[in-house]
RNA sequence: GGAGAGGUGGCCGAGUGGUUGAAGGCGCACGCUUGGAAAGCGUGUAAACGGGAAACCGUUUCGAGGGUUCGAAUCCCUCUCUCUCCGCCA
């Protein structure tokens, strides 16, 4: 969410950055609202002071002219929360804007590949995609998946569901030991204000599994990144700035609808209802974003790099970004049967634009100030797996295990 | 699931219809005091929104929302969270 005077001081500016972020603003439908609802505010409040003027008196003579004043206050306070919500419908949808060096486009066509890493590995026989490897002792079963669940969802057994808790416990003790994360434990079902402070929502409501609860008025949901919940952690309060900065990891579900992909990736366990994830969030002085996003991102590629696995690193255009983002760096792993680059992680930063839908501030001298935040994935462990499987894959059909795992592998040197 | 008790400022805690944004204390900031510190004394100490170049002014806020009243932290209703006891359960 933007700061209004600085919407209302700048409307062009905002207006062009926004259309870089594919988001038309109807600059003078925001004015009109936004100036009708202060002529209501103020209105309200003249009266208001009136009304306290004589509440202060016991004078009986004053209590039918101050009725009636309750009786305009009233109305107009009806008026004012309307035009109030007509202005928020609207400040609630524009996203983020991007950081003067992050490319201009509508899409991921102008995204720019900064660095690639690692050799892609040439197969001397006919490789095998994720699917078909995991047709081996149905290690990797959709079609049960589908029989409980429906689509999109998996079953992993034997060494492979040893394999997906391997990678997350191998990616959280690099995290906590080597770069000084926090490790959380969330729920996995969050509130709706919750999903409204990362910006899940208003405007993405229709990927959210919504949960139902008796007796309840509250609306609740199913995280669909850990982002939710861990940066949600500092909401509504003021941190003390020599607790800064805040780092949580935390390996999570993730549950999404991915209601505008139906026909999308609809082979494998590329995109699921439901997926592990380990989420790194970070909590900054805002002027320490940059900085920390470059370190964010260096945690994500340690996990690449000692897992030997190819990548590149992309920095995303302005029509690419998501909503909260001011700027993103994606990982990008080699995937084999694909013959290309897949997607693992995502690290953005936010500047204040979440903590100011979270209410998250920080003491400084100029008094409260709202806080940074970034989150990163560290990583996807459904695509990372993917990725492992058919770099690793030999032509006997076993999978190799990278010497960063055996570990936890149970010290195996192979998955036969 | 049943019964009860509660939610007040950064924290603790008074306050049961009329200048209460809110006593008192702690904490914090500044000043005095001191060789220096502690103690002591004094002063100050919320946020959001609106107006203003600023000083500053106005409105709102005592878990949230609604109601009663000329007037609500205080009375009524709904929701929410916390705690205690009983029951049930992984």
């Amino acid at each position: 969410m933007h700061n209004i005077k600085d919407l209302r001081k700048n409307l062009n500016i905002y207006k062009k950055k926004l259309s870089d972020r594919n988001f038309h603003l109807k600059t003078e439908l925001f004015k009109n609202l936004d100036d009708h609802n202060r002529k209501l505010v103020s209105e309200k409040e003249k009266l208001e002071q009136e009304k306290g003027i004589l509440s202060k008196s016991k004078d009986q003579s004053n209590f039918d002219k101050s009725k009636k004043i309750s009786e305009q206050i009233s109305k107009l306070s009806k008026e004012q929360i309307i035009s109030q919500k007509k202005l928020n419908d609207l400040l609630f949808i524009l996203p983020n804007l991007a950081q003067d060096d992050v490319p201009i486009g509508k899409d991921e066509k102008s995204n720019k590949i900064i660095k690639q890493y690692g050799k892609i590995k040439e197969f001397s026989f006919k490789l095998k995609s994720h699917t078909e490897i995991g047709l081996k002792d149905n290690n990797i079963d959709f079609e049960t998946a589908s029989k409980l669940s429906g689509s999109r969802f998996v079953i992993l057994k034997n060494k492979i569901a040893l394999l997906e808790r391997a990678l997350i416990n191998f990616m959280l003790d690099i995290h906590t030991t080597k770069f000084e994360y926090t490790e959380i434990s969330p729920p996995l079902i969050v509130n709706e204000d919750v999903m409204f402070g990362t910006g899940q929502l208003p405007k993405f409501k229709d990927d959210q599994f919504e949960i139902n609860f008796e007796n309840s008025d509250q609306r609740k949901y199913l995280i669909p990144t850990a982002e939710v919940v861990l940066t949600n952690l500092v909401r509504k309060s003021v941190i003390n700035k020599n607790l800064l900065p805040l780092r949580f990891v935390a390996s999570t579900p993730c549950f999404r609808k991915e209601a505008g992909s139906y026909g999308k990736d609809t082979k494998g366990m590329i995109r699921q209802h439901q997926f592990y994830k380990v989420e790194l969030v970070s909590i900054v002085e805002p002027k320490d974003c940059n900085k920390e996003l470059d370190r964010m991102l260096s945690c994500a590629k340690e996990i690449l790099n000692k897992l030997e696995i190819p990548y590149q690193i992309v920095l995303l255009s302005s029509g690419d970004m998501g909503f909260s983002s001011e700027k993103t760096y994606d990982i990008e792993v080699w995937i084999p049967s694909e013959n290309k680059y897949r997607e693992v992680s995502s690290c953005s930063s936010c500047g204040s634009f979440q903590a100011r839908r979270m209410g998250a501030k920080y003491k400084s001298q100029n008094g409260n100030e709202f806080l940074g935040t970034l989150n990163g994935s560290g990583l996807a462990v459904g695509r990372l797996m993917i990725s492992l499987l058919e770099n690793n894959q030999n032509k006997d059909g076993s999978i190799t295990i990278p010497n960063a795992l055996k570990k936890y592998m149970n010290n195996l040197d192979k998955i036969e």
